[in-house]
DNA sequence: CCCTGATTCGC
DNA sequence: GCGAATCAGG
């Protein structure tokens, strides 16, 4: 494989975006992550410009900059112009879902994406409490506490993919423990994701 | 061990 | 220019 304009262009985008070199890799086949960074280096854009750190950054606590920016014109927007979306920090006091009561008549097609569900209806179906075993509905409470809070784009092959909260709010990520090979969930979620048609009562309600 | 990017250097 | 091997790290 070579480095055809469209495949330099591909490499490109996702790295701009915020994609891994192996993720990049995967993506256009036929390379390995080293091919991906050692083009992406020859291209010059090792530095993720814009984007931003992520993991460990380093705290710049003494910068021996003195003048940073000269701020001239009136009020000037973000110049951030990647916005991706990290992980949110965890809040504590989750804000209780907007009540569903006066369906809003303008449909703000616009920049208010906010929900990518519309809050309150239907959610996604949720193990119900009286359909899981016990023990294994504790081991999952307990282990959500310990979840990763991974986002989406975090999650890879190794992660486990249970979803935690609300996709309608902010208040949601995958639990990214280890997963059991060969399976997408943790040991935890795995428990209450497979069970025995025997253990399954329907309990109907 | 899983993963990340950075660098080197023979090709 | 390319990318495997290696390095350095989370």
């Amino acid at each position: 494989m070579s480095w055809t304009d469209e495949r330099v262009e591909t490499l490109k985008r996702m790295w701009a975006e915020g994609q891994s070199a192996s993720q990049i890799a995967k993506e256009l086949g036929g390379v390995t992550r080293n091919a991906v960074i050692g083009k992406v280096h020859r291209l010059g854009l090792s530095n993720r410009v814009g984007g931003k750190d992520e993991e460990e950054a380093e705290a710049p606590a003494a910068r021996p900059e003195p003048a940073p920016q000269p701020a001239p014109v009136a009020a000037a927007p973000r110049p951030e112009p990647a916005p991706e979306p990290v992980a949110a920090a965890p809040r504590p006091a989750p804000e209780p879902r907007p009540a569903p009561a006066a369906p809003v008549a303008n449909v703000t097609p616009l920049p208010v994406r906010k929900p990518l569900v519309p809050a309150g209806q239907p959610l996604p179906p949720q193990p119900s409490a009286n359909e899981i075993s016990p023990e294994a509905l504790a081991s999952v409470r307990e282990v959500e506490k310990r979840a990763r809070r991974l986002t989406l784009m975090e999650l890879t092959e190794r992660t486990c993919k249970w979803p935690i909260g609300d996709p309608a709010t902010d208040d949601f990520w995958f639990c990214g423990l280890p997963s059991l090979p060969g399976k997408p969930y943790c040991e935890a979620h795995v428990g209450v994701a497979f069970q025995p048609m025997s253990a399954r009562r329907d309990r109907r309600r």
